[in-house]
DNA sequence: TGAAATGTTGGGGCG
DNA sequence: ACGCCCCAACATTTC
């Protein structure tokens, strides 16, 4: 009997997925597969924090799989041979996936259908991982939108997202089942050293955990998001990002959740969160290459300095800012950073040490279990100013008064910063006027004068405007 | 989803 | 009592 092919991508869960529905709905048996595509060009390869996530996602995408009496497929290689030749194996005569949005996925996957189209098997991507589709939400002159306010307001006064779809309570398996790779021999997580620790400790990947995140968080944590969501030390965000990024959860199902518990202030403010991802798939969409491409042309004329010894200490966390050094040895750690640290180690490294943002969006996308292929890039060049309704570039933060501002007791500092544990709240963001002095092999003196860097920068943006 | 520089105001010390 | 100065405290402008 013929098959159905349910191709799973990041969208490794069960609840609400429409390509899984589909691939049920057609009566048939389904094969769930996974492929690890590493070959081909244009889409962007996996950072190495998110292929530890992926690892354990895909175990729990199994797990989950078994117990309706199913499993995952794996297999590697161009997802354009390697879904043909699962299809002709088992006389698939459909396959279902979930719609992605980059360039470079988005030519592949148009390029596969067409393959089926011409074998005659049925072949779709179906909308699940975004709210509104990217060429729904258009300006009144057909394009993209480039101002986030402008753009939440009109996905605002469309039509609510669909209640979300429900997992399947059991699905045919085929009479054979085709031959799988072994998930430990992709080798996806560490060896040698295994620096994921930190990331076990902090994180467990796969759907049943996200849907408690997720209630957690509307539990405990909602009602105070306005005015803890800034506070590095406290927990006071979803931390849903990585699941979301891994579509172990999607945001019809966030929405859905937030909304059906009444409105405020605060759901307001955490719904604005996905509408900000929905904006940066937008550009994702409507952009040729987000990630390396400047939004504002101007900035293609940006003095960056190459900097090596600066950026070895920002990546080690070793700037001598405080509150700089705390979020990147929180990502180096746990493959995350809080989102307010982001902004500010961002405004770091791009004024402050006038380094490319896409030398920053290339570590954050090597070191987040969350990297995004539209949230990172859209962040970096939101921070740089480059981007679409970005901060503007005069605004550039300073490192000791955000600190002041933000973790004002200095607990979060204290945290990832064992060695100023001691210092007071008062002198913690500032540790070189601490009495008596810090040594520098404890804690290095600050890598360069704020106030000077903040000058040289603002003379930067001068010349790419060519108002210098 | 800034910070610094500059301007304004008003209370209080003091001759 | 009065004018003068200082300087927080706040507001506005500039980057």
């Amino acid at each position: 009997m013929p098959a159905s092919i349910v191709w799973f991508r990041n969208d490794l869960r069960l609840a609400d997925n429409p390509a899984l529905i589909a691939g049920l709905g057609s009566g048939r048996p389904v094969i769930p597969v996974f492929v690890l595509d590493e070959e081909t060009s244009g889409v962007r390869l996996r950072g190495a924090a998110s292929r530890w996530w992926l690892h354990h996602s895909l175990r729990a995408l199994d797990a989950s799989l078994r117990s309706l009496g199913s499993r995952l497929i794996l297999r590697r290689g161009a997802a354009e041979q390697v879904i043909g030749d699962l299809a002709h194996e088992c006389d698939a005569s459909a396959v279902y996936w979930n719609r992605a949005y980059d360039p470079g996925t988005r030519d592949r996957d148009t390029r596969i259908e067409q393959a089926f189209d011409r074998r005659g098997v049925a072949a779709a991507g179906l909308k699940a991982n975004l709210l509104f589709e990217p060429w729904e939400v258009a300006t009144k002159s057909g394009g993209p939108y480039k101002v986030f306010t402008a753009f939440w307001r009109a996905c605002r006064t469309m039509q609510a997202p669909a209640a979300p779809l429900p997992a399947p309570r059991s699905l045919s398996a085929p009479g054979l089942w085709p031959s799988s790779d072994n998930l430990a021999a992709w080798g996806l997580r560490p060896t040698a050293p295994d620096w994921a620790g930190g990331l076990g400790a902090t994180w467990t990947p796969g759907e049943a955990t996200a849907i408690t995140r997720l209630t957690d968080f509307l539990d405990d944590a909602l009602a105070h998001y306005r005015r803890g969501r800034d506070m590095p030390s406290m927990k006071a965000t979803s931390r849903l990002s990585p699941h979301l990024a891994f579509g172990e959860i999607s945001p019809r199902q966030i929405w859905r959740a937030v909304t059906t518990r009444g409105h405020s202030a605060a759901s307001e403010k955490f719904l604005a969160e996905l509408g900000w991802r929905e904006f940066a798939y937008s550009l994702l969409f409507h952009s040729d290459d987000l990630a390396r491409h400047n939004f504002r042309p101007e900035f293609d004329r940006f003095p960056w300095l190459d900097g090596q010894e600066t950026l070895k200490a920002w990546r080690r966390g070793r700037t001598g800012f405080p509150i700089v050094d705390a979020g990147m040895r929180e990502l180096w750690t746990t493959g995350w950073m809080h989102n307010r640290v982001r902004m500010i180690v961002a405004s770091f490294l791009t004024k402050d040490l006038l380094i490319d943002w896409r030398i920053g969006e290339r570590w954050f996308w090597d070191t987040l279990v969350d990297a995004d292929p539209a949230n990172n890039p859209m962040g970096w060049q939101w921070v740089a100013g480059s981007g679409a309704d970005a901060a503007p570039y005069f605004r550039i933060f300073n490192p000791a008064l955000q600190g002041e501002k933000f973790d004002s007791n200095g607990d979060y500092v204290r945290r990832w910063i064992p060695e100023l544990a001691s210092l007071p709240g008062k002198t913690i963001h500032r540790p070189w006027t601490a009495d008596p002095a810090i040594p520098p092999e404890i804690y290095p003196a600050p890598i360069i004068d704020h106030k000077a860097a903040r000058q040289r920068a603002l003379q930067a943006f001068h010349v790419a405007k060519g108002t210098g």
